[in-house]
This record gives C-alpha cells, structure tokens and sequence, in this order.
DNA sequence: GAGTGGTCTAGACCACTGT
DNA sequence: CAGTGGTCTAGACCACTCC
C-alpha cells in the first residue's frame, strides 16, 4: 500500500472533501498536476483513475478533469404502488394527467420525454421462468421503457416489463405499443382482464455498470447501477407482471415505508 | 471507441458470459495474455482493468487472475422490522436465540461474529439534524456494529446507529456497550424507555466505495455498496433512531413487500 | 492552432505467492 | 526459486474541444 498514485489519489480527495476543490471545479492538466505531484504522466494519469472510479471526478476529452457535481436526485418511493392502484379507478382525463414518474420526481408530463416498445415473440429464461412460476419458454410480452428528462440527455431509467402472453392477449389493445402511454399505467391495464394486485414484491441489488450499459444509460464509470426487480401479485396470489428496472446510482433514491402493528 | 482494450475487454466478457472461462476459472498470465492478443503489457493490463471494473474478474498478487465466482446473496427483507416487533414482546429465552440478521440470513448465531461500540461524544451533523429533526449539534449515542461471518473475513455489513442522547440516558444499561449483543435488539431497547414504533422508513441508494471503505469492508473494486438509511418513527411520530447500514452490493438483496388496500 | 485527455509502446524493477 | 501481478518511467502519437 501507499503507492505514488494512491497517496496523490488520498491528497486530491482530501482537497475534494474539504472543499478546497468544489463540485464543477476543474483540475489542472494532467501535465501540470504531473509536475506538481512529481511523477511520470503515467502514475498521475492513474491516480485519477482511482478518483474516477470512485465517481469523485469525472474527465471530458479536450476540456478537462471535473470535480463531480452531485445531481438532484430522483426519489422512488413505495407510496406510488398504492397511489396507482387508487388512480386506476380514477376518470380518465385524471388518469392522462400524471404518470408514477412525475409522482416521484415531481417534474410534470411536459419535461419527461417517454418511450415504449413492445415484443411478443418473448419466451421465459430461468429466472423469469421461476419468478413467474411458469416453465421455462413460456410466452411473454416484452415491453421496454425508456424515461428522460427532456433537460438531459441520459435517461432516467430503464425498464423491461414482462406479461405473460396468454394472460394479456384477452385485450388486443395490451399488445400494441401505439397505445403508450397508457393512461393509468400497468395497473389500469391490467384492470381491463380483471385483474386486481394485492401487493407488490421489489428486490433490490447494486453492482457496477457493464461495457454496453455504460453507453446506454450514460453513465460514466463510477456510478452504480440500482437493479430492481418489482413482482406484481394479484388477488388470486398469481405472479401478474414481473419489470426488471435499472437506475443510475448517482440519481436515484429509494424509500419504503414499513408499517408496523400497534400493541395496544 | 473500440480500443484495443476495449476490444480485447470485450472478448473476454464475451468468453465469460457464454462459459467458456467459468467462475473461479483462472486466466492466463498477463505475459501470455499480451503475446495471445498481440499488444503490449499495459495495454493488456487496461483491459483486465476494465472487467476488473465491473466486477467480472478479480486479481490476486503473485498469484493469477480469476473469474469472479457469485456469492451467494443474503436477503434483507422489511418483513424483519415487523417480526422484530414481535420478538419485543416475547420472553427473553426467545429472544436471546435468533437475531435480525439470523432471520435473514439463515445462519444461527454460532455463524456469526457480532462487534459493537458505542460512542456518547457524538453529536448531530446537517444531515443528521435533518433527519432526527433537532437543531445541529443536538447530543447523540453513536453505536457501531459490524456483522461478519465466521467462515469469511470480509464483514457483512457495517452499520451506525444513531439515537437521541437525551432520549435514552434515562436508562443506563442503554449506554454500556457491554450489554451488546441486546436480546430483542433496538427495538427492544427502546421499549425498555417506553418507545413503540410505528413506522420504519428506509432510503436506499448505491455507489462505488471510496477509498478505505474498500478495506474496511474487504470488497474489491468492482463491488457496488448499497447504503440504507433506516429511520425509526414511533407512535408519537417522532424520529428516535437513525441508522446507516452500508452492504457490499454483491452479497446482499433487499426484498420489500408492499401490500396494496382491496378495492371491494 | 493550442491545449486537453486518451491510447499505446518497450522496458525496468518490485512484491507477493507457491513449491 | 520461478511465476505471478503491481508499480513506475520516458516518450510518441492520436482525438477531441474551443477559440
């Protein structure tokens, strides 16, 4: 331990901590920093790998080497379940109104820009398979979202929600994307083959982006990736929709209530 | 784009994801690996760190490099809070047996190896103060615990505790660290002062550790930490605990339940 | 064109792990 | 001891951004 590049790597984040370098502040050049650290171009160069890795700086080709600003973050809450579930019986001109995203994020309709495809010709992988409690090469319906904020670039999250085929094709309407967004979400839709959801089961992991993710989601190495996996259950104890959902790390909270039984 | 060692980085993520090199298969020398892709050392050394990056691969000095094997995930689940209620109430032979993570996890007591240290000098930053909803400053009991299986050296989890100084001096035994392990836990500790909870609130989010957090914890990068603030409300709705829980995101999942109220 | 970060090389030496 | 990965150097050239 204590290498030149890890104790120049502790000297720069002790100056980021401390705000000697505040978020938005640009470095010196990587031949400056190199003078001043006295070591080869090299060592300097992987030392700020190390800070990038940590998502504390952030490097834009041609321009410089950036103190991360700490975006706002997006809250996701366990509340919207609930709030959809309600909304589902709500007229329509108030279904078309909001959608769960502009629930969490507070933004309106106008600033979210939207995408939804869909895919029919699906069939369960293992571990769909087993969430579903169906066989293996079931037919699904795949359907893939995509949520931005018009001000960025970078998408919120995406999302690849699962239906199984059979269940859903009583209503043709459910199988054409032309008909996103659909007002009142997937638990209106839902609604319209009977289907009631008793509750809503999310298991949440987190690990580093992977070579094509990365790009996709705009992230830059340094930021972790939130995967949640959310299992919708009907009234009947049916597995209805299974929705592999992925977040940036750096944008994304999480809250869940949990109420608890009174003694009294 | 496509660099050399994004190409190469490619390949073998490629070999990894279809089998051809299994978990905990090793990989050949950095020396052979150059010669097989025609490049030079560091070139060949920027590649593994990409996968090194993402967790697929793992290095060990002196001695090769290696696939990463999966660890078995251990769950975390908000049904915990309301079975640690009910403990509350149970007598103390039964709550001496099994704790929160043991129900979690699976393993018995005998498995694990349980750290505590309180600290009473502690008192609230910003975020703390914001959360508790007292003035900056405010006295606190800090209380750290780390939880780690015997049969591994990495921990588990590290987590802090926070509660109100004030709050809970009006019982001793609540100060002394030599009473931990607590049979029943928090919750039990805060009924002893007449506290019942009504509600649990967690915040989640997910990023690269920094610096010595990767020590302490043992994760190598590569390795995402879930960071869980845990904030306890009682039945007069105020905040009277706060805990911070980091989990290497590798070897954890979180399971929330969310029931939804019937319509008929 | 000037300045920046990104890629790549060839080679030296050190530090750790096993036998 | 041999084999492995870790650190560091000196220097060349490329690619992007802004003026």
């Amino acid at each position: 331990m204590a290498s030149k590049y890890d104790r120049i790597a502790d000297d720069l984040r002790r100056k980021i901590r401390n705000g000697e370098l505040s978020p938005g502040a640009r470095l010196s050049a990587e031949t400056t920093l190199m003078e001043q650290y006295k070591v080869s171009l090299p060592t300097m160069r992987s030392a700020l790998a190390v800070l990038r890795a940590e998502g504390l700086i952030e490097s834009r080709h041609g321009h410089g080497t950036y103190v991360r600003e700490l975006r706002q973050p997006v809250w996701r809450t366990n509340e919207r379940y609930q709030w959809e579930k309600n909304r589902v019986r709500a007229d329509q001109n108030e279904r078309r109104k909001t959608g769960a995203t502009e629930h969490d994020t507070g933004l309106t309709v106008d600033d979210l820009e939207f995408a939804a495809s869909y895919d029919d010709s699906e069939t369960a992988d293992e571990s769909l398979a087993k969430a579903f409690g169906v066989p293996i090469g079931t037919r699904l319906l795949r359907r893939t979202y995509q949520t931005r904020s018009r001000r960025e670039n970078s998408p919120l999250s995406i999302a690849e929600s699962y239906l199984l085929y059979d269940m859903v094709k009583t209503n043709p309407d459910l199988l054409d994307e032309e008909n996103e967004p659909w007002p009142g979400g997937t638990q209106h839709q839902l609604s319209t083959i009977g289907i009631e959801l008793d509750r809503i089961v999310d298991e949440i992991t987190a690990r580093p982006p992977r070579g094509q993710e990365a790009e996709t989601l705009d992230v830059p190495t340094g930021v972790s990736l939130i995967m949640l996996r959310k299992i919708s259950i009907d009234t009947q104890d049916r597995v209805v929709e299974v929705s592999d959902i992925i977040m940036p790390g750096d944008r994304y909270e999480l809250r869940y209530t949990t109420p608890l039984e009174r003694w009294s």
